[in-house]
DNA sequence: GCCCATCATTTGCAACTGCAAGTGTCTGCG
DNA sequence: CGCAGACACTTGCAGTTGCAAATGATGGGC
């Protein structure tokens, strides 16, 4: 139980230091962020909306009302398959690209100094391993 | 990094599997369950709002309208303290004592099955031990 | 070729959240 | 005493989220 809750609050206080600063020196959301790394990625650096469903943390419609935000801001696109035409691929712009790389330092550090430096070699392991066993997908 | 993308899905997934079943079977959300239960745990069944922002996840204005919400559902009240007319208490009533105690068997077999039981006696130490280190308190 | 079940995505809506500003209270310093 | 600044909490507001229903598209069975 005490690991519980240990995951809880470490959880939580590391997720709202890593968003604030993002927030702060790049205007993105975490969860923006994580869409944007993820379309990043993918081959032609585009992605299904369904795809980035499953690999987000986001339920479909919010990540159609987050995909509509990144497009306000010009940083992806939607494309529509030809091949199928109920499927929308969001795609980065190269604004998107750029802000993305301008970001990723940003994020990287924030991982580091409050999460990963703070573990050692055996603990990043177990951590890695014990909260895998959580993920079986999620019915959103 | 894997470490942390593991951190992320399982802890989301868990989280909303716990939210899920919680909502489903007595119609409570996991931090209105947190908060019944840090009040429960408190001398007289009674918590300072400042205390519960504390040790919740929330903001104080979040922490105000959760209480809001539970006084309407008459789980809790709020007792005006005698001494300093700026503080109030979060106290228990009758039947929020009723619903968190009909509420925890679920909640803690949520937590084992979720979490706690996929894994070993290690495991759960290291746990705790590297969550336990992020958790310098936030600015919320 | 036509329909129906299914799928990918979006929208209406209501709930939840945080930030910044507001209200009322206390406290210490002159 | 009286008031400036800190404190505990609440409110206005805007942004984010999920669920359920709607929309539009596909594909297999007949």
């Amino acid at each position: 139980m005490a690991a519980w809750h240990a995951l809880i609050r470490g959880h939580g206080g590391m997720m709202r230091k890593l968003e604030a600063e993002l927030q702060a020196a790049h205007g993105l959301s975490l969860a923006a962020y994580e869409v944007l790394a993820h379309v990043s990625e993918a081959p032609d650096r585009r992605l299904r909306m369904s795809d980035l469903t499953t690999c987000s943390q986001l339920s479909p419609s919010g990540l159609t009302r987050l995909v509509d935000k990144l497009v306000r801001d010009g940083l992806v696109e939607r494309v529509r398959c030809a091949a199928d035409a109920r499927v929308v691929y969001a795609a980065l712009t190269e604004r998107g690209l750029e802000q993305l790389e301008a970001a990723y330092p940003t994020h990287l550090r924030g991982v580091r100094a409050h999460a990963i430096d703070r573990w050692d070699r055996d603990e990043r392991d177990t951590v890695a391993c014990a909260l895998g066993k959580l993920a079986d997908l999620p019915p959103h």
